[in-house]
DNA sequence: CGGGGAGTTGAATGCAGTCAACAAATGTGG
DNA sequence: CCACATTTGTTGACTGCATTCAACTCCCCG
């Protein structure tokens, strides 16, 4: 891990800043919010953000980078809670039990923008739209969560990982600025596995069997959706309702 | 839909308030807090409370009874994403994208506490304890959803539907005064499927089964667990983690 | 050049879905 | 209070999707 304090970005040019946490505040709140930053921090491949069990003392927005969020079971297992991209917000912790219920690893090198939890407090009890920013991400992310929930009932496995290749590409797509149809894509096949329940053998032979429709091209840690209606038509689901649900609010 | 907003039972000594909103905050702060509440509010087996997609202007707590949260799909099937019992917070949403992203209905005859949405700005603008309390019980549905989500992943069905029986039955007893070992169960074998992702075909079996080893009782809408330990065991869940999920903070 | 992680393939097994029919319980109107 | 309709629960036979186990390839990195 790696933190740097001095010459951080300016939030308001800050090209995630949309999808952001200030993205909910209004440009005039921006100066008093943004107090509460205090770092950039950086992680390799691989490395802990935080564990199980921590008492969190910072909140992040993932600057650059993939983060997976997960829980590890009872039977070695792991269960992926979701796979956080840049804009997302990881970690805050305000309620009387105060460990995170889950781990995050850096999947791929990561920057993350780091705000100390218990300035949140103060910021808030003078900036009430703060804690309306908060809730709206909240919010978002239960959305999310009910998705998931819903793609990880669906049958059969083809859906499943139409729904999560198609979910990241989606997001991913909208923060590159350059005109390409290609996104970086650092996760494994078991860790879609892991976050679909399924085995990574039975993730492969799905992703044999799209590639033969010409629904992904997958290769060198990179993706491809050639048809994205195609795809989303194996994912059953409408792509506009996909692209509010991963853009919008 | 049944209203009544006179002679409403006072919150300080209300049954649930230890696990509902209002048990995040001190005593010193609920004279105001509790100015939040408009109404209580009644809905008969199979009323909806709220469809998917309404812009609500109420939240609730529910008081009495079991609501079922859900999301209708595009086949035809719905996802169902939890039960709500005596003490859960529902409908809370203040993001910019003010749709609900599911639809609400009482799965037995239900009495639920509603507080007006907007007046939570308000009182939160004065009452800054209390963005913390909504704070807390997010963070609660947050976890509850990263373990049904866990759940749903997991194999065996037996281990699912052992889960969310368990998890059912520990909440209801500890709302009972009574000395029973025997909780209400309003909810069908479907239901649980819909939980689940599941057929129903495949929840009877398992209920079967789970018959077989006396680990549970389940007839006339009632529902008994003899050995909790036992369980859990093929739930794969350990006990006192369950309990501390399920009735902690 | 060697090692390890990731991806690929095949064969065999088994869990869960589907279809169909029926039984039991519940609710409704006559 | 009974007759009927509807919902919920139960059982059996069959099918098929996903898991398991094992072996092997490819690629990246040291």
């Amino acid at each position: 891990m790696k933190s740097n304090s001095t010459n951080l970005p300016k939030c308001e040019n800050c090209a995630i800043r949309a999808t952001a946490l200030f993205g909910e505040l209004e440009t005039r709140h921006l100066d008093k919010a943004r107090a509460l930053r205090s770092a950039q921090v950086s992680y390799t491949t691989g490395e802990y953000l935080y564990h199980e069990g921590d008492i969190p003392t910072r909140a992040f927005t993932v600057y650059k980078g993939w983060v997976t969020l997960f829980k590890n079971l009872r039977n070695g297992d792991r269960q992926i809670l979701r796979f956080a991209l840049p804009g997302d917000f990881l970690c805050y912790k305000v309620g009387k039990n105060k460990h995170i219920d889950h781990s995050a690893i850096a999947v791929s090198d990561v920057t993350l923008c780091a705000f100390p939890i218990d300035r949140f407090r103060e910021v808030i009890s003078e900036l009430p739209e703060l804690s309306f920013a908060l809730s709206s991400i909240t919010e978002t992310t239960i959305k999310r969560c009910h998705t998931a929930l819903t793609t990880i009932a669906s049958h059969p496995a083809e859906t499943k990982v139409a729904y999560l290749l198609l979910s990241l590409y989606i997001r991913e797509m909208s923060l590159l600025r350059q005109s390409t149809d290609r996104i970086p894509f650092p996760i494994t096949q078991e860790d879609i596995a892991d976050a679909l329940g399924l085995t990574a053998i039975h993730v492969n032979r799905v992703f044999q069997s799209l590639r033969k429709k010409n629904l992904i091209v997958c290769k060198n840690r990179s993706l491809q959706v050639p048809d994205r209606e195609a795809l989303a038509n194996v994912a059953k689901i409408s792509l506009p309702e996909l692209e509010q649900l991963m853009l919008g609010v």
